[in-house]
DNA sequence: TGTTGAAATTAACCCGGGTTAAAACGCATG
DNA sequence: CATGCGTTTTAACCCGGGTTAATTTCAACA
């Protein structure tokens, strides 16, 4: 575990309130950030003001602009508390030079990273594959804590459709 | 260029035809791939016989299943080459003992998955925030090169959709 | 030059999900 | 208990892309 110790000595703790940002999409932030307790989620907002929900974040869970705190780009989405929540920092580069230096920890980042990597590639595969229904499905057969800790509005956005749909697509499984 | 260097001393050089593949969805395949020449795609079938392409891999490129090389499971996309092609095949086990010994092939692998994650995420915001016609203009604006690479039907294979589908979006845009 | 087969286009019809707006359902607060 | 506000549902209409099948285009080759 020398990943998270060296989170926990060189990481800043942050209290945040529900509602509270940690960074805006636009903006430049250099922080990894492990989520110690509450619920975030990570969002885009398109040119026409709609909202893409990109992740829900749990205790637990790391998370950090990539674009950002890599490549130092604008961030392309938004990070946001939906629940009272404290989380570490730290800052990308710390982790990055330590990694350099210390093979556990580039072992741990390289896990991490490793697991991102997985995570999105079934994350491509549900968005390319399959439809709404069929995603909705497997969201409820596989994270069914995720619908007692948001609302319906919430789980639409991240199943990439709207509320109305999803109303429509329960209504149907009903049947 | 440490890691060119590891995979030229450990890799084995295949040499494949058009058609021929690297390994299909549900085997089991624990190589890491550097294209030296030719081009790839790494396709999703899913239940229905329906393909979705993952990605195209042009010379220089890195692919493999890290479902498969990292986490042991059944590799969830099949890779298959468009022409004939010339790549080397690293196991994934010998990059990541060498990582864990070598601080700068860890330092690239790490620099490689970043990317990876980036080009990722991209795709994956692509996927849930934009309407078909807006990944094609998107796809032609940035990658113009693939539209002489591979068939329409390809294309749009890759965008989300069906060749059909992609003809309706460039007649409309063409007025 | 004509033939053949793959790729691309077009047309007709269908359907899932978007959009807008109205209703119903909570559930907290005064 | 009534009020009010956010969430969810329902309804009506629209549209993009799927599906199927016919047609056209084009390149390869005899």
């Amino acid at each position: 575990m020398k990943l998270d110790e060296f989170i926990a000595e060189n990481g800043t703790v942050i209290t945040k309130k529900a509602g509270d940002h940690l960074f805006r999409q636009g903006e430049h932030d250099q922080s990894i950030y492990k989520v110690k307790s509450g619920l975030l989620k990570a969002y885009y907002l398109s040119a026409d003001g709609k909202e893409n929900i990109k992740s829900f974040i749990m205790p637990g869970d790391n998370i950090g602009s990539l674009v950002s705190a890599w490549a130092g780009k604008a961030s392309t989405f938004s990070l946001v508390c939906l629940k009272p929540s404290i989380v570490s920092a730290v800052p990308f580069r710390k982790l990055n030079e330590a990694s350099r230096a210390d093979p556990g920890i580039a072992g741990e980042i390289l896990d991490f990273l490793l697991a991102f990597g997985m995570k999105k590639e079934m994350r491509e595969y549900e968005l390319l594959c399959l439809t709404a229904e069929e995603r909705y499905k497997r969201l409820r057969d596989t994270s069914p804590e995720i619908f007692t800790l948001v609302t319906q509005n919430e789980i639409a956005r991240y199943l990439g459709i709207t509320p109305v749909g999803l109303s429509r697509i329960k209504k149907r499984l009903a049947d």
